[in-house]
This record gives C-alpha cells, structure tokens and sequence, in this order.
DNA sequence: GCCGTAGGACTACCA
DNA sequence: ACTGGTAGTCCTACGGCG
C-alpha cells in the first residue's frame, strides 16, 4: 500500500471531454482533461445494463454468449442483484456487467427478460455514475496515466482558447470533388496567430507561401500545433472542411493533424446531426449551433450562410465573394483578394464562436453534457441527458426509449395546445400587455407533474388532499417531489439567482458575460421540458403529464381573462400565457396584476410585459366580409418608441423586401404618427417605383427553405422550381437550403416565372403589385377605411385625389 | 375548354 | 427529430357552364 502511495498522485483538473476505449479486454473511459497542460487520462469503468429478473436467474445470465463483430466470443463479466426507484416504488433488477460496451447490444438481444439502461452512450454512462460535470474541476488519483479513483468534483470555468479555419478549394466542375481538386487555401485565427496557408504567390504580409498542396496541410498542422486551441472552429467544417482536408492528406500523403493526442478524424453521427471528432481537441462546427439557435429563435438570420448570420449576428456588413469562382481567381494567379476574403470568414468564424461557445459551454455543464457532443445536441437531447443524470443520482430506473410502434402511436395522438383568445381588428390606444413569467415550467413545479408522481393505479389512491387534480382529472402526488419538477425548480431557482448576481456585475467583464450566457443556457433548458414530456421519441413521455400542463396553462389563461373583465378591462387578445387589456389609469392595471397574483400558485407570476400607447390588430385575409380578426398578428408601439410587430408579413423571410419595408413603413406612419395620410402616400411611392420596373431585384427576392430532397417534393411550387433552376447550374441545394427567388416576367405559372435571385433577369410587376404589396398593406389600410382600388389608381395617376 | 373555388401541401410564424 | 395553434400562398382537382 505504501509503495503504491509513493506513485500516486492528487491532481484536479478541468473535465473537458469524455470517449472510451477496449484494450486487453478491459474497457477504459478516456478523458481529456485541462490541467497546467491538456492531457488525456485513463480509467477503468465496466460497462452494465440493468435486467428485469430473479436473482436466481443470475446463473442463466452469466452462462449467456453472443459473437462480436470480429468472430470472438462476448460473455457477461458479473451480476449483481441491485434496487431502482420506479415511480413512487421500488424494483429489484439485475445489474450485468460485460466486458465491452459493444458487448452490451449483443448480450441483452439473448435476453428474454425486459431490461433496461442499455442503450445509452458509454462515455455518457460513466459521467452519470461519477456524477461529473463537463468544464468543472475534477480531483482525481492519478498514476501514470491512469485515473485511480475520482475524489470529487468541483465548480470551475476554464478559460477555453479558439482558433478558427476555414479552407478554399479548387472547383472548375461547380462542386468542388475532394478526390481529384486540390485545397487550395487554408486561413486560421487563433488568439496569439492568424493568417493564410497557400502554395501560389502573393503579396500580402499575412499569407505564408508554401511549394504544394501538401506542405500547406502541414504548415496548417505546423500552425494548430503551435496555437494549441481547446476548441477549432468551423463553419459547416463537419460537412466540408475536415472530410475534405481528410481526404486531401490521404491523397497528398501529408504528415497532417488537427488533433492534440492522435490524428484520427472521426465522423460521429448524432441522431439525424453529421459530427466530425478530434482527438483531444474539441472540433466545433458552428453551422449546426446555427441552425439550434435559430430553431429555439436566438437568432434570426435571413440564411444560414456565414455571411448571413454574421451580418445578423455580428452586425457586420457583407463582403461576398462568389465561391464557385475560386478556381477561376486560382488559375488567374492574382490571389490577393482571395486570400482577403478567406481570411475574413475565417475572422468572421472566430467572432461567431466567442458569442456562441460561452452558451453552449454553460449548456454543456448545466446539461451534464460533454461540450462536443453538446454542440450536435438538440434540445430534446440536453433534456433527456439531464433527467438521466438526475435519474442516477437519485436511483431512480432510467425510461427505455420507445420504439418505432410506440412513437407512432404517440404521433397519431396529439395533445390539445394553448388557447389564442380571437382580437376584433382595429387600431388600439393604452394597451397593457401582461404574461405569465415561465408559464409551463413554473405549471409543472406547482402541480408536480412528473410521470412518476402520476396516480394512475386505483389502488394507491389517495384521499384529495393528497394530490393535485388536473383540469384533465390528472392526478398527480404530493408526497414526494418528482424528478422532473425537482430538476426543473433547480433551473428555475438557480437562474433567479444568476439573474439577481447579473444586475450587480459590470456589463463588460468576462464574468457578466458567463453568467448571462448561463442564464440565457437555463432559459432554453426550462422551455423544452414541457416539449419533452410530449416528444414522441422522449424516453419521459407522458401524455397525461404534457396533457395537464397545457389543460392548467388554458385554466389559467381563461381565469386571468374572466377576473380582468370583472374588474372592467377590456381584454382585446390573449395568446397561451399572455393577456393584452385596454386601460384608462395604470394603476388598475398593477393592482389587477397584484390581485391575480394573490390567487396563484407560488412559482406562479404573472408580470407586466409593457404599456403600449397604440396597437393594430387586424382582419383574416380570407374572411374580408365578416372581418374576423387574425391571430398571432399584431402591431404595437412602445411607451419608448420602440415597435413590437409579431407574426405580419415583415417578420417573415418569405415575403419580398419591397413588401415588407412598405408594411414597416405603414404600420409606423399609423402607429408613431396617426397618419393615414402618410401611409397611403408611402404606398402610391412603392407602387410607382414597382411600375417603373426600376426596383433592384434583391429586394424582389423572397426567401424559402427547401425541406425535403428536391425529388421528395408531391407539388409544384415557386421554390421549388427555382432550385431545380439553380441546381441546374451546379450549385448544391439540399435539404435545409434557404433559396431566394425572383418572380419574373417569362412563364404562365408563378411557379414557372420563379427564378433564382442569382439568375434573375427581370420582374413581374403586377405580381408584385398584386401578391405582394396589395396584401402585404391592404390589411392594415381596411382599418382605416381605404381600398385597394382606391390605392391603386392613385399611384398610376400622381395627383388624385377627392379619397384621401 | 374556361372559370371559380375547396382542399391539400407547404412554409413560417407565435407562444 | 421539443409541443400545438395559426395565417397565408400556390397548386390541383372538381363542378358548372356553354
């Protein structure tokens, strides 16, 4: 005991990423961990799962064998008999241990008892049993390079350094093919070094020359090497860059390596995402971060092009440059300019990664989940990795994940949703808007609906007192707290108090931006538990759990309603947790909200969102004569000035510019100015300008995602047929593409007119006049009394007009 | 064969 | 590949008309 003390030693440090691997028959997790240096350590963990048996079985199990893969013979380790929480009881289950997480599959299809637990990620498993968290200080007994025994874990933030890429290929044929085109170029910026790697000559100071394709990918080793960045960033590098670079140092026969530890570069799916890991370096693809953050509605780019969302996000102007003409620009010789704009995408990267990395490092730690596979996460996927980590530690039997007839049946059931009161159109003055502060999630803590906590048997019926009863006849127990109120609360709590610590930190330290981050990291947490609980694939589903939230939400909703118009407000709309009242004195208003409040629920709120001095609320398009009022549609003016304009045709991507600055500038002449006048004057101009067929086509194009494979599509549509014409011409357009479109002058149908922006020519004016501007403003001039007709000849004619 | 319309496919929004 | 509620566009099939 002695002599081994004398080779062991205490360490700690941060826990940055977890894998495993098999040798000698025993199965190590690795983990890469940031002390003084990053190293990667070792320690031993057998993987388990759990079966639903006696333990007189015990023998039968450990006699089980399978085949592996590679003809060698996988049996059972050792069992043990161990006790789950399953609800509000307890079940006995075998643990069996084997020797490989591989094992796992094959042992348990030999099983004839229900088991459970065996299909979650190894190097997840391990983090679950130690109860580790990613990013923060793990003290550990290490010897060698072998972790001995884990002491405890600690909070910590490590400082994780970038460095971004980004690579130019050489792609006479459109599409660059990384068997035959060379890279061509690469650019990196690190914190400490940026530049651009290439083999033609060039006169700025900041690319380094090189003979061949092959010493670039070296010097890029050269550079990674000598950065040494925790994290390398890219922009759809999982897709393109690295596979690409991959092949090219096959091809080449570089001595190339991205990695920290080893060169391996390793394609990782995750669900439907395409991964791409490194070797102890954690590799970041941005564009699926993108494209999560546009999902929950953090950012709201025009594209998901780097260009497009830097602009958005970064507020940086763009500087395009034609990507299917960089071989062109290569085989030129003048590679100045090339070398310019590589380096800005890859400054552009960088810049992306400081405002994404902090949210999804405090994801990662906040959703025990490792920060790489944090990055190719959905949402769905953070929830469900922190109820199983909960799960564990409060010994509680993780859910299996349902199968394919289950998921189907879930689907065909859908669950009743929110309540959207319908606004009688018209334009508003001394509005309140009042909102529930976390609606769902404060629901479930109050009434602890949980899947465990659920009373479904009769016989443990309890007596009322006992139990939340929901609108649903749900009932859910009060004896115990269930796990997925307790982890919720937990959130909720801890981002009150990061909320409360932000208003006292200095906007620009590095601590205010940590802690806004995790705020910003618990927030999107709490909002997908409800989804979860009714998310087909959710090993949590429930559907009396997501069917009482919603019925409790509607109650809410509907009791807020009645009480505000016993207390005499008009209530002129309302959607799911929020409530729009006119009012003539704001006191009202407070004491109205002090009084809902006294009869809720503790965790329950309701809050004052905003006063509005005017509003529009106005009329389906489809039901002109009755005048039914839209929904989820509406325009408000701030007590600041500011607008708050939902769901109008300006807030969506598949509307012209030319329509929906038009409606920007009417809703604002109506809402900041009264002017009617000035509206219908701001619509004749766009209506000249339409007819003077001088309008740039840019703000012509309308903006659509393509969802499906181009082939997939039942109809015909403008979007459609524009990318058949784009895809045509060589440019890749895939499922997830975002084309924009011109209507122009030539072809009977729209669809047939619809031409990629990029190949546009011409417009149509009476389509834009009559599908685009007329709709688009016509809604909101029918409050004020004015047709389209009226409109219209006005802007042929410059002067009229006895009508205004 | 032309016209008008109901219904379906599809997208993007609000919460 | 977290939920449901909603508006709106465009296309297509269908019925009436001649």
């Amino acid at each position: 005991m002695s002599a081994n003390s004398q080779t062991l030693k205490v360490k700690k440090a941060y826990f940055l990423d977890a894998g495993y691997t098999v040798k000698g028959g025993k199965t190590y997790i690795t983990l890469v961990v940031k002390g003084k240096k990053t190293v990667r350590l070792y320690i031993q963990h057998d993987p388990y799962f759990l079966v639903d048996a006696a333990e007189s079985d015990i023998p039968n199990l450990l006699a089980l064998t399978g085949i592996r893969k590679d003809g060698s013979i996988s049996k059972p380790k050792r069992a043990e008999m161990i006790e789950k929480k399953v609800g509000l009881k307890k079940k006995s289950l075998i643990k069996l241990y084997c020797e490989q997480p591989s094992d796992v599959p094959i042992i348990k299809s030999k099983i004839g008892f229900t088991c459970f637990e065996y299909n979650i990620p190894f190097a997840r498993r391990f983090v679950f049993d130690m109860q580790l968290t990613p990013l923060h200080v793990i003290h550990y007994e290490r010897e060698g390079r072998e972790i001995k025994k884990i002491l405890s874990v600690t909070t910590g933030d490590p400082t994780l350094s970038l460095m971004s890429f980004d690579i130019e290929t050489y792609n006479p044929t459109g599409i660059p093919n990384e068997e035959k085109d060379p890279a061509v170029m690469i650019s990196y910026v690190g914190e400490n070094s940026k530049g651009v790697i290439t083999y033609k000559p060039c006169s700025k100071d900041f690319v380094q020359v090189v003979k061949t394709e092959k010493e670039m990918l070296e010097a890029l080793t050269t550079a990674i090497k000598k950065e040494n960045p925790d994290l390398l960033l890219g922009y759809n590098s999982s897709n393109f860059d690295l596979p690409y670079l991959k092949m090219r140092a096959q091809k080449t026969n570089a001595n190339f390596n991205m990695g920290r530890f080893g060169k391996s570069i390793k394609f990782v799916n995750k669900g439907n995402i395409k991964g791409m890991r490194l070797d102890g370096r954690i590799h970041v693809d941005l564009f699926p971060i993108v494209k999560f953050f546009s999902f929950i509605g953090l950012i709201k780019a025009q594209s998901m092009s780097l260009d497009s969302v830097s602009e958005d996000v970064l507020k940086r102007k763009k500087v395009k440059m034609k990507k299917d003409e960089i071989w062109k620009i290569w085989d030129s010789n003048d590679i100045d300019l090339l070398c310019e704009y590589s380096l800005i995408d890859s400054d552009l990267t960088l810049e992306l990664g400081k405002r994404f990395v902090p949210i999804q490092a405090e994801l990662s730690s906040v959703a025990k989940m490792p920060l790489y596979e944090t990055t190719l996460s959905t949402s769905g996927q953070l929830v469900e990795n922190l109820l199983m980590y909960n799960a564990s530690d409060w010994n509680q039997l993780i859910p299996s994940k349902p199968g394919g007839d289950t998921i189907s049946e879930r689907l065909e059931a859908p669950i009743q949703g929110a309540f959207v009161k319908l606004p009688e159109p018209g334009i508003y003055e001394n509005m309140a808007v009042l909102d529930f502060r976390g609606l769902y999630p404060s629901i479930i803590i109050s009434y602890n609906i949980d899947p465990g906590t659920l009373l479904s048997d009769p016989a443990d019926a309890s007596t009322e007192s006992e139990y939340f009863k929901s609108p649903t006849d749900a009932k859910f127990s009060k004896k115990e707290k269930g796990l997925v109120p307790h982890v919720l609360d937990y959130l909720v709590e801890m981002r009150g108090k990061i909320k409360d610590e932000l208003k006292t930190v200095d906007k620009s330290t590095d601590l205010y931006t940590r802690l806004s981050a995790r705020s910003h990291a618990l927030k999107i947490l709490a909002n997908s538990f409800y989804g979860y609980l009714g998310y087909a694939r959710s090993r949590w589903y429930s559907r009396p759990c997501a069917e009482s939230v919603t019925a409790w939400g509607r109650m809410h909703i509907a009791e807020t309603i009645a009480r505000a118009e016993a207390s005499g407000f008009q209530v002129l709309y309302a959607d799911t947790d929020s409530v729009f009242l006119i009012y003539k004195n704001k006191d009202d208003v407070i004491k109205f909200m002090n009084d809902v409040n006294d009869h809720l629920p503790d965790k329950m709120e309701l809050e004052l969102e905003g006063f509005y001095p005017r509003g529009v609320f106005v009329s389906k398009k489809n039901s002109d004569d009755d005048g039914t009022g839209a929904k989820k549609k509406y325009a408000l003016l701030g007590e600041d000035g500011r607008t708050k304009i939902r769901g109008f045709e300006l807030v969506r991507r598949d509307w012209s510019a030319v329509a929906k600055e038009t409606q920007l500038k009417v809703l604002e002449a109506i809402l900041k100015e009264g002017s009617k006048e000035k509206a219908a004057k701001i619509i004749k101009d766009t209506i000249n300008e339409l007819r003077s067929g001088k309008v740039p086509l840019e703000r012509l194009a309308i903006s659509t995602q393509i969802t499906k494979d181009l082939a997939g599509y039942d109809i015909i549509s403008p979007e459609t047929t524009a990318a058949k014409k784009l895809a045509a011409t060589g440019t890749v357009v895939t499922k997830g593409t975002i084309i924009s479109y011109v209507i122009g002058k030539s072809g009977k149908t729209i669809s047939d007119k619809a031409v990629p922006l990029e190949m546009a020519k011409d417009y149509d004016v009476d389509y834009y006049l009559d599908n685009q501007l007329m709709p688009a403003v016509m809604k909101i001039m029918k409050e004020l009394g004015y047709d389209e007709y009226s409109l219209k000849v006005g802007g042929k004619q410059q002067s009229l007009d006895s009508f205004f």
